[in-house]
DNA sequence: AAACATCACAACCGCGAACTT
DNA sequence: GAAGTTCGCGGTTGTGATGTT
């Protein structure tokens, strides 16, 4: 008892590897009992964001792929604006990544991308600038980026999702299109920035080079544990949807375990 | 070498959806 | 079917690392 205050900010590697005990024993679904049952004094929420943006086995960790920024940025053009759930949506088409590092990349890159363009704008739109000001001419960018995803296939099983009651949400389009954020002190939106770099900052080439081989796995970085040894190589992306659940729900007797 | 700016990433919060009782 | 609980997502913030002046 005592104990009642719940810890937050960073999680040390005894947590860490508390956590990914017990999420072995009992599945990476009930978190709110995890994080009762395992000691930690942290909220269930917590646990699972630990769990899934860094524990989870099969992280791909370090700097995005070129391959992977266009992928984002083609996918952001097709269901960025659109959308709820987009980031999570996007990180399904990227093995290894979550949607947090996802959204985070794309916050950071992209927005420094824009400003940049920004600025070139305002240069160039200067009186004395000129035949180069062709620069990132939105103009050419008419060009959709062909996505590598056929329409209906888009739907997939997040790679951290292992498989508990996934209702096929369809996608719920209702509001939240407009995300109005400050955007550094500029004040215009991600949206705005997105419709801005938008086909301006890579190529438009179809991501081929895109491929689940070319992901390149390092395990999770403070635990190194048997127990993830058939995530640790690109076999996991090759998975269908059927051997995946079962893959990610080892814990069954989690199940077993509560009910007996 | 120090101060400042920027980047990269982990983590938290609020809210709505989904699930359970 | 309603109420309560839990989960998942998107947005945001905090902070250490790195680069620049």
């Amino acid at each position: 008892m005592i104990q009642d205050e719940t810890r937050k900010g960073p999680w040390t590697e005894q947590e860490d590897i508390l956590l990914n005990n017990f999420v072995h024993l009992f599945g990476d679904r009930r978190w709110d009992f995890i994080a009762k049952v395992s000691g930690l004094n942290r909220t269930g929420k917590s646990c699972r964001l630990r769990w899934v943006n860094y524990l989870h086995p099969g992280l791909k960790r370090g700097k995005m792929t070129p391959q992977e920024e266009k992928l984002v940025v083609e996918l952001h053009a097709k269901w960025g604006n659109r959308y709820d759930k987009r980031w999570s949506r996007i990180a399904r088409k990227l093995p290894g990544r979550t949607d947090n590092e996802i959204k985070n990349y794309w916050r950071t890159h992209m927005r420094k991308k824009a400003q940049e363009r920004k600025r070139a704008a305002a240069t160039m739109s200067s009186p004395s600038s000129s035949s180069s000001s062709n620069h990132s001419s939105s103009s050419n960018t008419t060009t959709m980026y062909s996505s590598p995803f056929p329409e209906g296939g888009e739907e997939q099983p997040s790679f951290y999702d292992t498989g508990g009651n996934h209702v096929a949400a369809a996608v719920a389009t209702t509001g939240k299109t407009n995300d109005l954020m400050q955007v550094g002190d500029k004040g215009y939106s991600m949206d705005d920035i997105w419709k801005d770099i938008e086909g301006t900052i890579f190529e438009p080439v179809v991501s081929e080079g895109l491929t689940q081989e070319g992901c390149n796995f390092s395990g999770p970085p403070s635990l190194v544990s048997p127990d993830w040894d058939y995530c640790t190589n690109d076999t996991l992306w090759k998975l269908d949807d059927e051997e995946e659940s079962k893959m990610f729900l080892p814990y069954d007797y989690g199940t077993a375990f509560l009910t007996g």
